[in-house]
DNA sequence: AAAAAGGTGTTACCAACGTAACACACGGAG
DNA sequence: CTCCGTGTGTTACGTTGGTAACACCTTTTT
């Protein structure tokens, strides 16, 4: 990836955009600013390594996943590009990743050291603003997350979801704008798992469906 | 709780320690600094509800719970003394709290307006160090919180909790400092659940356990 | 010392759900 | 048009883990 183009993607993203062409040409020049890449399939960073650093996804794909003791391995996560990484550990006392974090496509990252950034922060309200913003959201999708892992039974993610689109589309009647393979995989089940729950939802007179839409009856 | 306690119990909070005395009599005289009491299991927030201050606990015990299909309620997460509430969401563009706060005892909430808390912010350094650092460390505890439930066998979550231990006692032979009673909350699964486990980990050669420790093979 | 309370281990039973295998529908490529 | 890939619905089977009931033990209360 040339230089320049580059430049003008460090430029645009959602974190440095409020700084000014002088601080970012001095904090590249000083090294606080530094791009690294990582072909597809790299870990970026193991479970448990410290983290000293933010990091802003330039382009590529970043997932953070985790193998269970059988090794099967499974996603929790994906970041793309203008998506931070580390922006809510970095000023822990224990700054540890949680999990693995690795790139699934080829990806140029933005890595800001921790001090200067806090320079950055203090010397600028727009920017500490930006940052602020961007931290919450992050730590707002964290609790959704949870929310979500939370529901135990296959039903409760199923209405879950449903009450969700019910309200953001103002209807009973639910128009899927995924498929049922995506839906199952969104709410981290079995394909056929999903399947069935619904089957057995519209046996309650819960619902009813087609192939591409759900009517929600209470 | 008479006044002056209360002043001496806000000054001591790790986020307004940093700050002067003058500033903290000045937020408190114009409002941006308030007391709130609430009594044994009132509802603080309600999931969905806009967060628009940050909250310190000053006495008491508040609980982050949900309610399942059935009804049954279950506690994700506990807060108390010096701990914060909504710091995470409170700079979010969506800042709803995502799940029913409460106060299981009686509680003193301290609440800093927003907007102040970003004066006090960009205009203390320290002040924002300590608040990034209080952040983090929430970001961290939600980010384990994930990486628990996720574990989806009891296996799994038991084994997360030996190598954790064995690791930080430093031996294979693992001491309980806790009753199994207070494990199996601690996983989140039944006791019965846990004590079969348990018994099949031994047959399976894995651990070696009696009443108060487990001892892990391999 | 007797009684009450709470932690522990065990087991029969059952609901939830992942796995695997199969049938069918649809849309694009040859 | 046929063939193949992909989404979809169904069902038998097995595993996991919650529920409930019971026995045993230790600690605290009276």
């Amino acid at each position: 990836m040339a230089r320049n183009t580059n430049l003008n993607l460090i430029r645009s993203t959602t974190v440095v955009k409020s700084l000014s062409d002088k601080d970012i040409l001095t904090n590249i020049k000083n090294g606080n600013f530094k791009v690294t890449s990582y072909k597809k399939n790299s870990v970026i960073h193991f479970d448990g390594e410290t983290c000293s650093k933010l990091e802003i996804i330039l382009s590529g794909k970043v997932v953070v996943d985790r193998i269970d003791e059988s090794g099967d391995l499974f996603t929790i996560s994906e970041f793309y590009q203008d998506d931070i990484l580390g922006g809510n550990l970095l000023f822990s006392k224990n700054p540890y990743y949680p999990m693995t974090v690795s790139s699934q496509l080829p990806t140029d990252i933005l890595e800001i050291d921790r001090e200067a950034l806090f320079e950055l922060l203090y010397n600028n309200p727009i920017f500490l603003r930006t940052y602020l913003e961007l931290i919450s959201d992050h730590a707002f999708i964290l609790g959704d997350k949870i929310k979500h892992y939370i529901n135990k039974t296959i039903r409760e993610s199923i209405m879950n979801y449903l009450r969700y689109e019910s309200k953001s589309q103002n209807s009973n009647h639910i128009k899927l704008n995924i498929t049922k393979k995506a839906l199952a995989e969104k709410i981290g089940v079995q394909r056929t798992s999903l399947s069935r729950e619904l089957a057995k939802m519209r046996e309650d007179r819960l619902i009813l469906f087609d192939t591409d839409s759900i009517t929600l009856l209470k």
